[in-house]
DNA sequence: ATGAAAGCGCTAACAC
DNA sequence: GTGTTAGCGCTTTCAT
């Protein structure tokens, strides 16, 4: 008869009593082992081993004041730019003995409002969050979350902290890289210049650029976006341009417009890739490896922008007081593969 | 001075004497509101609204016993399957008037054992996990979790529930489509056989062949994985062979290993495709409708699986008593797209 | 070094 | 309908 009916999980109580002791030095031993005596140190923790007690932080949480958790609004899950970010900040809470779960706003403003509030609810210790491009309407605000918050991957306002790619950065990298390995007639190739970091790409190439003093030229082609079929029609218009014409070195916005261009050009004898044609991605997107021509490209910083923004959060969480509040800008990388250089050439 | 010295988020006591009732009351106005006048329930929320006061759900569940919140611990979050599987997951449990929150366990045993502890610590309502492959030293049974727990992706033991996709079917539709568009000589391209995935989808393909009884033939390749770059040699091996030998159909048992055939054929006028050689691949991966000849594939329930998950989750936290466990398996489907028949014939 | 007891913010009887 | 009150499982003074 209802031999499952009473199987409540062991509370500290059952293992205070298991072991002579008290709940409040059941306690101690959880947070403060070294005021406990070691003989009654071993008898507490053997009775927590034999009764599989697992402490309930909610309660923890609740009583000490505290909550060691660190909610992380993930905008796309599916970009592994933002999975990245989300490793890096898992690492950096490791070291600080922190959590951190993920929730995914998935490109929703309502998705993003949701988990916002369920954090709050929640009463974790800070949120992490990759908002929505709408910067107007920041859901953050009229969430109403009061404590401790940092925004990742757009810049905030100057009341909390922030960490950002240097998007400029990496379109003047992309750009002085074909310049260097010799191109002198370049092509942005872009879709969306009213997102800021296509603008802001395009920005960091125009400034290669200005620094050869006329010896290079760009000019900017513009898309309907940045998905491999823009690329291809992009692709198509090089080629049938007149050879006075056609650019020598592409720096794409992106890595699946890149991988459209080079699709596309795939059986062009007159516009091989590198050897005419050098081609410069942005992302580091696993289409970027898996292409037949490995894509040089630029790669996000994810990693380093998630631990930097747990950092930041959890300085924020500990020490409240002294905690001043940053913009963090981080370089991304340029990587060389076979779309700009020809194998010997690196 | 100490302007924000005593900012403590209200509570509901706080709520209570703005609105000039009991703590029972503005409960009640959360839990039960229809129980409640419609004039203290105005008041009430007027005074909830004044404050901007949050409801804590940690001292919620505690004092309730209840919670509301799943914790989902994936396999990897840069494969849009199991991300799929997350949204589903938490459609369903909206529905519910539940919440999901996600961990990522990388694919890594010790990240899995963390989440799953923490899961457990939150007591959190139930747990949703894709478990690393190694069935034999599962850690969601080591962990010592004694709740409700649903493993996606992997068949669990008879004691729980488990949804799965049916990859044996996947095989065989892939491989019947071929057949049915006039294929006869069929190649299955595989890497990994030791993983039960592709071994099912194998069967399945040589199920769907069987029952051409002698009409349809069929061959196995083995490359050394499922990556673009193992499909790009398998198709060369392809074309190299002799005429007669050559197959007219391909089923690869993953999307980016059919992808590097497709790539290594591109330019092969005796192999064309799909003139000459229809390719099947499997996971309906962003590559393969990314790629420039759209790749026909078994799309991955993902999303019903997630959902079905989250639906036996939360019938096995409401109805413990009379919950049944049940091992579903959901089918795959198939889509079709260029790579295996000419846009004629579609 | 350990025990006793007062909360943490909320829910759920139970009384009125 | 609404108020009162005893916990939920733990942490943390304060004694001893």
């Amino acid at each position: 008869m209802g031999e499952e009916s009473d199987r409540r999980p062991p509370r500290m109580d059952d293992v205070a009593k298991r072991a002579g002791v008290s709940v409040g030095t059941v306690s101690h031993v959880l947070n403060h082992p070294e005021r406990v005596a070691s003989r009654t140190l071993d008898r507490v923790n053997r009775a927590i081993e034999e009764l599989g007690f697992v402490p309930d932080r909610r309660a923890r949480a609740l009583a000490g004041g505290s909550s060691a958790l660190i909610g992380f609004v993930v905008l796309d899950l599916t970009n592994s730019y933002f999975v990245d970010m989300a490793r890096g900040a898992e690492e950096e809470a490791q070291l600080a003995g922190m959590n951190v779960v993920l929730a995914n706003s998935d490109l929703q403003a309502a998705k993003e409002l949701t988990y916002l509030h369920l954090f709050d609810e929640e009463r974790v210790a800070g949120i992490l969050l990759t908002p929505l491009a709408r910067r107007d309407e920041q859901a953050w605000r009229s969430a109403g979350w009061r404590g401790e918050l940092v925004i990742l991957n757009t810049e905030a306002e100057p009341d909390r902290c922030s960490v950002v790619p240097d998007d400029e950065l990496g379109g003047y990298l992309a750009a002085r890289h074909l310049i260097e390995v010799g191109r002198r007639n370049l092509v942005f190739a872009g879709g969306l210049f009213g997102l800021a970091p296509v603008a802001n790409r395009l920005r960091g190439a125009e400034r290669a650029v200005a620094e050869t003093n006329g010896a290079v030229r760009m000019s900017t082609v513009v898309a309907g976006g940045l998905r491999p079929h823009h690329g291809r029609e992009i692709g198509r218009g090089l080629a049938e341009r007149s050879p006075a014409d056609r650019p020598d070195g592409v720096v794409a916005a992106a890595d699946l417009l890149a991988l459209g261009i080079v699709q596309s050009l795939a059986g062009d004898p007159t516009l091989r890739i590198p050897d005419d044609l050098s081609v410069v991605g942005y992302d580091n997107n696993q289409a970027s490896w898996e292409s037949e021509i490995p894509l040089t490209t630029v790669a996000q910083p994810g990693h380093a922008i998630g631990q930097t923004a747990a950092r930041l959060l959890i300085d924020e969480i500990r020490h409240p007081a002294t905690h001043l509040h940053q913009h963090v800008r981080i370089d991304p990388q340029l990587i060389v593969r076979g779309s700009s250089v020809p194998a010997s050439g690196r």
